[in-house]
DNA sequence: GCGTGACTCTAACACTGTTAGAGGGGGACG
DNA sequence: CGTCCCCCTCTAACAGTGTTAGAGTCACGC
């Protein structure tokens, strides 16, 4: 019975959710499979393509809508797209990393083509487009990573020595215990706001 | 002769410049103090550790200003300090992948408590300053990963797929062409720009 | 019947982080 | 002067990694 490119991507998206990406092994994979591990070398040239195909999959699982709905401002849409990119890069453990070393598919050409049209369409000129997908998809991508990397640090208790200086430090305390409540997501949404602010500002 | 523990560090920084994060070995540092690998497991508890004595450092040799200029806004300032961050994540090969995994030590606590004071002090909450520092922190670091990865990627020849796919896409090709001079630092500095624009706007 | 290709296997290599445990070597103390 | 102890380094080894070489199996087309 043959084992398929796309099964072995499945079972790698499920070992990165259980251990995340340092717990990622071809041998592991393999195993998943009930297959020896060179066999995967027959489908997939290497690890970093098996990754490549990864950072394919999650992206695709969360696609965002390809226009604005009629009346929709652009900027509205534009957070409606980042909000789902980041939400394909927190989705699955680790998905940030494993995206970010990714090389470009034609199908995120096609979608940034998309974006770009959008905008430019709302009077932003190609150069002037391409600069706010670069800089909002930075802040997606950063946020994304943070996410990931507080995801881990909160599996291993607090060093003592940097908690005893939260507590000396007045502003930093004021701003932590104001906000205990403040999730990832809302920190997420306030900086995306303030970037669309941003990008209409410019616009004007 | 005793091997300090500094020693090894610039020794890990030394090999990340050269290879990047993939290429730091315990060994190769080892080898580069002419000394055994077990050895440095009496310095240093573990390549975890290193990996953030590694970052410390990275960050400390690039200090931001800890006050406005007389008669500077908050937000030149803020600009400032954020290029100076993006220079410590860029200075060094894989730097911010490096600091990205990173726990927060005392010092960045420090350094985080100055900036939200700052901010406080030209009118924002605790609460908003902090959503501030974290908004921009996120779009520097993703920036920086960019910055890496795109180094990374211009390593290897572009897959002809994706360069026949560009040539097809009007507005992504007349972008590209129309910036082919765009460093990544342009972009980071516009990409900044907008940034600070909306939490200007946000701020009145 | 027979080949040919798709698919999988075992064996092995060079490497990784990490632990166990055995010294060497110099300063402190009797 | 001897001796003890502790800082620092060593060798040997383990389990696991990505990856290659090469042999083998099985089904399908001629």
């Amino acid at each position: 019975m043959a084992i398929s490119r796309d099964a072995i991507v499945t079972a790698a998206v499920r070992l990165l959710d259980e251990g995340g990406l340092a717990a990622l092994s071809l041998r592991k994979v393999a195993a998943e499979l009930g297959v020896s591990a060179p066999t995967l070398y027959w489908h997939v040239t290497d690890k970093r393509a098996l990754l490549d195909l990864v950072a394919e999959r999650m992206v695709a699982e969360h696609a965002p809508p390809e226009a604005p709905a009629p009346g929709q401002p652009w900027w509205e849409w534009l957070a409606e797209s980042a909000r789902v990119r980041y939400r394909a890069f927190t989705a699955h453990r680790d998905a940030a990393l494993v995206v970010a070393g990714n090389r470009p598919t034609t199908a995120s050409l096609d979608q940034i083509e998309r974006t770009l049209a959008v905008l430019v369409d709302a009077g932003f000129t190609p150069s002037e487009a391409m600069d706010a997908v670069f800089g909002l998809g930075h802040y997606v991508l950063g946020a994304a990573l943070e996410y990931h990397a507080e995801a881990a640090r909160s599996a291993t208790p607090p060093d003592p020595d940097v908690l005893a200086r939260l507590a000396e430090l007045p502003t930093l305390h004021a701003a932590a215990t104001s906000r205990t409540d403040a999730t990832g997501e809302a920190t997420f949404e306030t900086g995306l706001a303030t970037m669309i602010r941003g990008l209409r500002a410019t616009r004007s």
